[in-house]
DNA sequence: ACATCGATCTACT
DNA sequence: GTAGATCGATGTA
């Protein structure tokens, strides 16, 4: 079976059904040392009228790629150390997003333990950060657009099982709501049980 | 201008 | 379990 990159509709669906549905699907960037991939297993999702999401205060040079397109990568920088990605969902002008907090880790192994400086394999994107610099993603795929370039999703249809809800993590505001997302058969790459 | 703090990770106790 | 690294976005004056 052909895998195909996830359409932009599905980008548009409600932004909590986003987050459980690319449990599973891969993640891919083609970088000039070589192509990385990792299957995206834990997720947490972010609406525009949350506390917790840089949105919910309107737009700024940091957010605007938010409020544009669904299908778009926003990755931002924090702490003075790590990216973070999104994947922006929801129609034109709705800033909503899908922050991708580990992947199992499938092609390009190799270049991410060079990248991580780490050999355990659980230890190579099991984390919104780590994932980042495991893939080589940064500032400068910001705005990019999964549908056109060298950083993409694909579905190859895998059934990834039952999946369990939590509170999402790291966050003050709001941080009780269950928008974290994870499925039981993958618990083992998640940043946290 | 200045102070604060964050969707984190690592190393150390 | 908790401190420290380090910088840009944001809020207050």
């Amino acid at each position: 079976m052909p895998l195909e990159k996830l359409p932009r509709e599905f980008y548009m669906q409600d932004t909590i059904q986003v987050a459980r549905e690319c449990l599973g699907k891969i993640l891919v960037h083609e970088t000039g040392e070589g192509v990385v991939s990792g299957r995206i297993i834990e997720t947490e999702a972010y609406l525009h009228d949350d506390p917790a999401c840089h949105a919910s205060r309107g737009m700024t040079q940091r957010n605007c790629v938010m409020f544009g397109e669904p299908g778009h990568a926003y990755v931002y920088f924090t702490y003075g150390f790590h990216h973070c990605m999104n994947l922006v969902t929801q129609p034109k002008g709705t800033a909503e997003a899908v922050l991708i907090r580990a992947l199992e880790p499938i092609d390009g192994i190799e270049l991410m333990m060079r990248n991580r400086e780490k050999t355990r394999p659980q230890d190579l994107c099991s984390g919104p950060g780590k994932l980042t610099q495991a893939l080589g993603i940064g500032h400068a795929l910001n705005g990019e657009d999964l549908l056109g370039g060298t950083l993409y999703v694909l579905d190859d249809h895998t059934d990834v099982g039952q999946i369990v809800t939590r509170p999402r993590i790291g966050i003050k505001l709001a941080a009780h709501e269950p928008w974290r997302f994870y499925p039981l058969d993958y618990q083992g790459w998640v940043s946290k049980v």
